[in-house]
DNA sequence: TTGACATATGAGAAAAAGCGAATATTCTGA
DNA sequence: TCAGAATATTCGCTTTTTCTCATATGTCAA
C-alpha cells in the first residue's frame, strides 16, 4: 500500500486519539447536536470543544449546518461508526485482562515485596 | 461512557495514528515477521522502528517472541483487523471523493486563474 | 444600531510525539 | 572469553497537540 494512503489512514486515526473527541462522535452517534449541547454535555470550556470540532471538521469525520446563531453537528458518514464497533468489542477484551491484573495485584500478599 | 473507557479508546487509535505503525501492522496481517525483516521491508532507521514497535507494545497491540538473537513480532489480537477493515471501507469512499476533488481540478481551464 | 448570545479563531505555553545519533543489551559462534 | 549481529534504550532536538485566555464573527431582539 502505498505511503500517501497509509498518512490518508493515519489522519483519520489520529482525529479518533483523543478521548474528548471520541465523546463527540459517541455523542452524535445517535443524533444531531448542536454546539452549545455538546460543550454542556462534556462540561469543557466552548473553546477548547470548538477546536476539537475543528480538528473534526477538518478531518471530514463531521459536518455542520446553521440555524440561526446556533451550529449543529452531525456525523457526516455513519460508517465511521462502523469502525468504532469493532473497537468497542476490542477494548471491551481488553480492558477485561487489564481488570483482571488488578484483580490479582489487589489480591496479592503484601508481604511479597511488591 | 466514563472518561477512563474513552482514555483508554483513545490510546488504542494513538497507537494506529501513525503512518509507520499502519504499516507495521498491515505487514503483521499476514503473518509473524522479525523486527530485521521489518526493518527491512520498512526502508527505515533500525531505532525508529524499534521504537514504533515499543509503542505497539506498550499499547498491546502487538507481542513478540524471541528466537536466538532475533525477536519476532506478530498480532496479539486478530481483532484489531476488524477495526482496519471498516477503516478501509470508509476511507476508500473518500479517498474517492479526494481524487475526484483533485481530477476536476486538474481538468479545470488554466486561465480560471489557479 | 446596540447589546447579548452562540460559536469560531488566534496566540502562546506546556506537554507529548517523532526522529536520528550514540549507546546498551542479548545472543551466537569462534 | 571475545567479536559481531540483532534489537532495544537513552538523549537531545524539532514538530505537533492540547489547553487556556483573549478576541473576533455572526445572529437575534429590542
Amino acid at each position: 500500500m502505498p505511503d500517501a494512503l497509509r498518512r490518508f489512514k493515519s489522519e483519520i486515526f489520529q482525529a479518533l486519539a483523543n478521548p474528548t473527541r471520541i465523546a463527540i462522535v459517541e455523542l452524535l452517534s445517535e443524533r444531531e447536536i448542536s454546539a452549545g449541547e455538546l460543550i454542556a454535555k462534556l462540561g469543557m470550556e466552548q473553546t477548547n470543544v470548538s477546536q476539537h470540532l475543528a480538528v473534526l471538521r477538518a478531518r471530514q469525520i463531521v459536518v455542520n449546518r446553521k440555524v440561526g446563531s446556533q451550529v449543529f453537528y452531525s456525523l457526516r458518514d455513519p460508517v465511521i461508526l462502523e469502525v468504532l464497533a469493532p473497537m468497542r468489542r476490542y477494548f471491551h477484551q481488553h480492558l477485561k485482562e487489564a481488570l483482571s491484573i488488578l484483580d490479582e495485584i489487589e489480591k496479592a500478599p503484601v508481604e511479597s515485596g511488591e
